[in-house]
DNA sequence: TAGATTGTTAATCGATTAACAATC
DNA sequence: TAGATTGTTAATCGATTAACAATC
């Protein structure tokens, strides 16, 4: 039922759920019971109005004069966002990047297990990272299937992302994260998202220079 | 000239010109000489007209009959994203992401040099990452000056997250780029843009939860 | 009760797409 | 030349904001 919703979400409501789920975590943390769509707004820049909206989509059951009750807007969103069903995810690319989140502890926290790490160079496979050893690509389509891998998060260099796309889709998942500096496309029935740091931070540059020619003129 | 546009260009359109700047990379490498917006479009899974109206907005100077000029393209697109004039960098927080990212070859590449990584913890101070030594938080301000720093990647736990920022701006930084999984504030006149990669991650999950769903009434 | 807050409808705003004259 | 492709205008579409009746 919640997720006939999700199906229909258009992608900025997905979006800022996802803050939602922070500001949930957070204020469960602190004790808070009740937060108003004005409260919500506030902390993270959004209008009141945005907010009910939003919270509407997923039928939130606010409460007139008190607002949304705070475990049960959290205990959704979890569920919505799957943050409560225990993902099993693969990273494929061993370089730092992929290293460094094969570590992360906050992917655990929010059920994401991390349960495998794959490359196809010589030189890393085999290495110790955290409690998993890089395996090679040959093993990957093995690893889906054995373990019900769903998600995968791409961290090579921009020339292998296509052809590693592929070998992910041919393996059976059926999400990609790609944090590659690169376009890839995905057949029909595999979900993707982008998440590249490298394109943020230019337009972080691009604001930047804006802001700069302001202060030239000033 | 260029950036009194930027100043002006819809976010949107912002994002788009990152994408163009990597496919611009890839085709000059090729030795494509022109691409008409079509081209870019079925590349990036746009529509040529949302191709060209983004271009018409850097007056990127299209060629009836033609199209455009891969490398004067690019050099356009690198100016105005930054990619040719060297911006100095901080990491706050050295721990597996902010390394990850200090060690990550393509910010060189696309001329973002990190040049210095902060933390507060007096366990990782002093640690070797890449050729970087980790430093004290209380260096940061002077760091800042001495380098001429505009731009701070905020990689620390989301406890965290809004007090360095607020030291990030106290040190004089102009722009920030937030990964860590909190909703931060920054003042009137500093930058702030988000990449959380949990976020994506949670927005995957949740197209995920919907497919199955799908799935399931087939 | 009175005041506060929701959910929803209508109005506004902005972004994308379609269409086409200009033109090399 | 004829066909292809731009830049731009107009039409459509979708997202955000404003407004307000319902109500605890």
């Amino acid at each position: 039922m919640n997720t006939r919703i999700c199906e229909t979400l258009p992608e900025p409501v997905v979006r800022r759920l996802t803050k939602y789920l922070s500001y949930t975590a957070r204020m469960t943390e602190e004790g808070v019971e009740w937060v108003s769509s004005a409260d919500i707004g506030d902390a993270l820049g959004l209008t009141g109005s945005t907010v009910r909206q939003d919270l509407a989509h997923i039928s939130a059951g606010g409460v007139t004069h008190r607002g949304y009750n705070v475990e049960r807007l959290h205990k959704m969103l979890r569920e919505l966002l799957g943050a409560d069903r225990g993902w099993c995810v693969v990273i494929v690319g061993a370089g730092n990047l992929g290293c460094a989140l094969a570590q992360h502890g906050d992917f655990d926290r929010y059920s994401f297990k991390i349960c495998g790490i794959f490359d196809n160079d010589p030189a890393v496979i085999g290495k110790k990272v955290g409690d998993l050893k890089v395996a090679p690509m040959s093993e990957l389509g093995e690893a889906v299937r054995v373990n019900g891998v769903e998600m995968g998060i791409l961290a090579v260099p921009c020339e292998a992302a296509q052809e590693v796309t592929d070998e992910l889709v041919a393996a059976g998942i059926h999400g990609i994260l790609n944090l590659a500096y690169a376009h890839v496309r995905v057949p029909e029935g595999v979900a993707l998202v982008n998440a590249r740091i490298l394109e943020r931070l230019q337009e972080l540059a691009c604001l930047l220079n804006a802001a700069e020619q302001v202060e030239g003129r000033a």
